[in-house]
DNA sequence: AAAACAATTAAGAATGATTCCGGAAAAAGG
DNA sequence: CCTTTTTCCGGAATCATTCTTAATTGTTTT
């Protein structure tokens, strides 16, 4: 995720530059590595572009995602992610603090074989493991810092 | 998934059962292979106890997750959906007419090396595969049939 | 650099799945 | 029966996200 070459892939798709796209591009590149979610994309870019709105925010992501630069880590208990890191790969997410960590691991289905077997066409994957990170994985059972844990409901 | 079993659990955890738990256990045990949301369970239910509401039946699900009785296919942009299959398996999501079908593979991840390499402890997973199914990539530009497709948005 | 035109933005209202709440109703126990 | 506890219902509340509309900005062409 470098700067340049996604203001490069803008301008190619008849995008405009604008400000407040910059403010977002430069919390993705800088902070990507946080999953971050729309609302902590949208305050962090208010320190480049005040008056920035969230539904900006909203709409810039999901321009983002349809031209393929970043993709949605999707949840139905609590705000979305965004994800940088487009190569097939695993996502461990903690149940006490919410971090997420990208884990490279190596192909684990075999696509063609799904094919054969069932008849579905594969094209889009999504893995997650859910469990407790190194620093949480002590404290289990007292209550969460800062970040949000994980909701286990319908 | 059977009936007398769910019951036996239920009984055990010294929850009643009521006619309104009976038509929705009914519903999951004769149809969980379709993955029934929330809503379908409840019109469902209804057939067999009338005054049921909605409200009931979000309470009535989340007291089986809680129980272990089901597991929830959670998404962000449309209703979540009931699992009964708890064994670790993929699931296999048509992107356009919605189906979800169970696919059975072997374990993917070893767990034990994740924890040795990141200190990360897996607890739970959620392994999704999209795309087509058999009868959908035939016609993937079609509109959908009654299902609702999925959206790709943030 | 001004005009013209499309793309973008901000603010707030709308949406929709899910949860929460307060009281009524049903079940259990004495 | 009377009391206590659990469950149920209906409707209001929640909250992330999308939609709507009018105003603003970028870009391109004069």
């Amino acid at each position: 995720m470098e700067k340049e070459s996604i203001i490069q892939r803008l301008k190619e798709k008849g995008l405009k530059i604008t400000s407040q796209r910059l403010a977002i591009i430069d919390v993705l590149v800088e902070q990507g590595h946080i999953h971050p979610g729309a609302s902590f994309i949208c305050r962090e870019a208010r320190k480049k572009h005040k008056s920035l709105s969230l539904s900006t925010t909203y709409a810039t992501i999901n321009e983002f995602i349809r031209y393929g630069i970043i993709k949605a880590l999707e949840f139905d208990e609590r705000e979305n992610r965004c994800e940088g890191n487009l190569d097939e790969h695993i996502n461990l997410i903690c149940d006490r603090c919410g971090k997420i960590i990208d884990y490279q691991a190596p192909a684990y289905v075999d696509r063609m074989n799904v094919a054969n077997t069932t008849g579905f066409v594969i094209t889009n994957s999504r893995c997650e493991y859910y469990g407790y990170c190194q620093d949480c994985s002590k404290h289990r059972d007292s209550a969460s810092p800062a970040g949000e844990p994980r909701k286990r409901h319908f």
